[in-house]
RNA sequence: GGGGAAGUGUCCCGAGCGGCAAAGGGGGCGGACUGUAAAUCCGCUGGCUAAGCCUUCGUAGGUUCGAGUCCUACCUUCCCCA
């Protein structure tokens, strides 16, 4: 696979981008003979993307980087219907504003991927498909669709197979997606659609709609379907996503969720989520034992020096540093703030935790406390009826609140 | 349109003769061991003002001292026939 002439590829190759592409000789020869302009498609369902969608974010930087045109297509058309696959909960459609609310804090992320002053463009399908004609639609784009094909692509295939139902606007989401590629080209001159191997069949679909409609070669490109080593979907913690917006996660708790990647996962990541050459990769990566720990710091600083800036992972790396090699209450920690009044008058210490957010309930807290999972500015907690009071702040007039060994918050009085 | 099967702890899969806060996995969380890792072992995995109380088995009714379990209707899904 290697022996790319283009950069792009070259550099997806070398970093373990490439999972899958539909004419790797068509889209090398197209890459290195000029700037091509390609996509990669987002749903538009939440304020902030998380880590999931990080490698492919880094594929449209590198996009950029290496001399095209990258495309972050946000899927306000398709948020608008809202995802039926998911019927349990109150489907609640979202509003155009709720979608352009999502679109400002998501492009806010992108903005430090990608330069949408230069060659980069942020584009909305909605502003496409909201005004589809539907006999038009069906008669232009539908014709060319074979159900029966339709039904051999695994995407569909397994949830036939799993005897699940599969909507009739879920079965439609992939030929809005062939003919989001094939409007592409037609207003940006877009060749490339690329995404996570699941896409696969979707991107290919766009590929087949572009030679029947406008007689053009497309190209797909897939990224492997990330997961930890031990099999794990990236980008989820218990305390939810991990989200890219530093309102909903802060740069610290970034920082140590790359700091706790699997040893086996660092190389691979270094190489997708840094711009780190690769022979720094390969040195850190040669790092055995517990030496192995330098290259997991270098890799949470970096990844999140990028997200939220240099200075924002060293004050990250230094919390940290403090947290767990020092063993003070260093700032920097997720802190919440309680009335100096209630103090005061005596905090139950299981409500303390839920209301830091450690524990989900009082019930959880207190089993934490029977497994000796909690502590208290760094004793363990024994005792569940314990009451915090103004006493119990320390030194630096916090109360520290830990979980297990990793999660820690301050609690300070106001 | 007709006939059959199914829907369980709101993360998933999945047992459940009328006494059920409901078996067992997976996942997750905590503990031990380590290196803030993996693997392994142990504990926990509805809520609360907690020896008690409250809410849970697709939805709504009914039978019963008592219903996840039986009856009725409805919703959803799957299979077969038309």
């Amino acid at each position: 696979m290697s022996g790319f002439k283009s950069d792009f590829l070259r550099v997806l190759d070398e970093r373990g981008f490439i999972h899958q592409i539909s004419d790797p000789a068509g889209l090398d020869e197209a890459a290195a003979k000029g700037p091509i302009s390609g996509y990669i498609g987002f749903d538009a369902t939440a304020t902030s993307l998380h880590a999931g969608s990080l490698i492919q974010i880094m594929m449209l930087h590198w996009m950029q980087q290496t001399g095209h045109h990258p495309i972050a297509l946000m899927g306000g058309g398709t948020s608008m219907i809202g995802d039926p696959s998911f019927k349990d909960e109150a489907r609640k459609m979202l509003t155009l504003e709720d979608i352009e609310r999502n679109l400002v804090g998501i492009r806010k992320a992108f903005s430090r991927y990608l330069d949408f002053d230069g060659s980069a463009k942020m584009l909305n399908n909605a502003d496409w498909l909201t005004g589809l004609n539907y006999l038009g639609f069906l008669r232009d784009v539908g014709r060319h669709f074979s159900v029966n094909r339709m039904l051999s692509f695994d995407s569909v295939k397994l949830r036939l197979d799993r005897e699940q139902s599969l909507s009739f606007l879920e079965f439609n989401y992939m030929i809005l997606q062939a003919y989001d590629f094939v409007e592409l080209n037609a207003r940006h001159g877009t060749v490339l659609q690329m995404g996570g191997s699941d896409q696969w069949g979707n991107i290919v679909s766009g590929i087949d709609l572009g030679h029947r409609m406008r007689d053009v070669q497309l190209f797909a490109l897939t990224s492997p379907l990330l997961t930890t080593s031990s099999g794990a979907k990236m980008g989820k913690t218990a305390n939810g996503a991990v989200w890219l917006n530093g309102d909903l996660l802060s740069p610290y708790e970034f920082w140590q969720y790359w700091r706790n990647t699997e040893d086996a996962d660092v190389e691979r990541f270094l190489k997708l989520y840094t711009t780190l050459p690769l022979s720094d990769v390969a040195r850190l990566a040669a790092l055995g034992g517990s030496e192995i720990n330098e290259a997991k710091k270098v890799l949470a600083s970096e990844v999140t020096a990028m997200l939220h800036g240099r200075e924002a992972a060293e004050q990250a790396a230094k919390t940290a540093r403090a947290t767990f090699e020092g063993g003070g209450a260093a700032e920097g920690l997720p802190t919440i703030e309680i009335p100096a009044a209630e103090l005061a008058e005596g905090l139950g210490i299981l409500n303390a935790f839920v209301r830091a957010g450690l524990a989900p309930s009082n019930g959880e807290a207190r089993r934490q406390v029977k497994g000796g999972g909690l502590r208290v500015n760094d004793e363990v907690l024994t005792d569940e009826r314990l009451t915090l009071t103004p006493d119990s702040l320390n030194a630096e007039g916090v109360v520290k609140l830990s979980l297990g060994r990793k999660k820690h918050v301050l609690l300070k009085a106001v």
